[in-house]
DNA sequence: CCCTGATTCGC
DNA sequence: GCGAATCAGG
């Protein structure tokens, strides 16, 4: 196979949307993981969150490949990635601390529902979104919806949505659905200012840090696990 | 072992 | 430019 435009857009899509590489592989289909590396550092893109990334000495490393019958010059080894853009996950250390951000148009409770008065726990994000507690985890629209159903739906039902190519940095990058299928696409609000996702989808990723003992499974979060087919 | 990304280097 | 082989770390 060879790189096309195509391929390559979706490359790097997957590869900032935080998909690992073998996911891209798999999804481009054709290539191995170690291509979709090799791909993604030639075009530029790299080092994001990698989890053989923790070490960053000023030790010039140890790094010898067996025997080097060649004189070649070694190149110096020091990618040194600095740039920190994303992962405004505030330091939130207790619960339900201060809200950092103490908007009063956001309600921290807006109407008393009538089904019970417990107090809930609620904070407020940064960007003014809301941090969803262990207790209230929303259950209506999952970010991944049912399995393949129809072959294909060519226009009609895409027509709307969001595309891996219509991402900008003003709509909300939240996958609906998996890569590849036909009903892939991405959420499309339009963001929480700062963040790469919409409010509601902010509320998703970025949870609150609640104390030990009541905690629930991990959210879903965008490529996060793997495919099940 | 599995996984991850990074790097090298022959093609 | 490509990607298998290899490395390094979790």
């Amino acid at each position: 196979m060879s790189w096309t435009d195509e391929r390559i857009a979706t490359l790097k899509k997957m590869w900032e949307g935080g998909s690992t590489a073998s996911q891209i592989a798999d999804e481009l289909g054709g290539v191995s993981r170690n291509a979709v590396i090799g791909k993604a550092h030639r075009l530029g893109l790299k080092s994001r969150p990698s989890p053989v990334k923790a070490n960053e000495k000023k030790k010039p490393a140890v790094k010898a490949k067996p025997a080097a019958p060649k004189p070649v010059a070694k190149k110096p080894v020091k990618p040194a990635a600095k740039p920190a853009p994303a992962a405004p996950i505030a330091p939130a250390k207790p619960a339900a601390a201060q809200p950092p951000a103490p908007d009063a148009s956001i309600p921290s409770q807006p109407l008393p529902n009538k089904s019970s008065d417990l107090p809930k726990i609620v904070s407020v994000g940064p960007g003014g979104f809301l941090r969803q507690g262990p207790g209230d985890q929303q259950a209506p629209i999952p970010p991944a919806p049912p399995r393949r159903l129809v072959p294909a739906k060519p226009s009609a039902e895409i027509a709307d949505k969001t595309s891996l190519l219509d991402l900008s940095d003003k709509v909300c990058r939240w996958p609906m659905g998996h890569p590849g299928e036909p009903d892939f696409h991405f959420c499309g609000e339009s963001v929480n200012p700062g963040f790469p996702y919409c409010v509601e989808h902010c509320g998703r990723a970025y949870q609150a840090q609640l104390p030990r003992g009541a905690r629930r499974p991990p959210p879903p979060l965008p490529f996060g696990g793997p495919r099940v087919r």
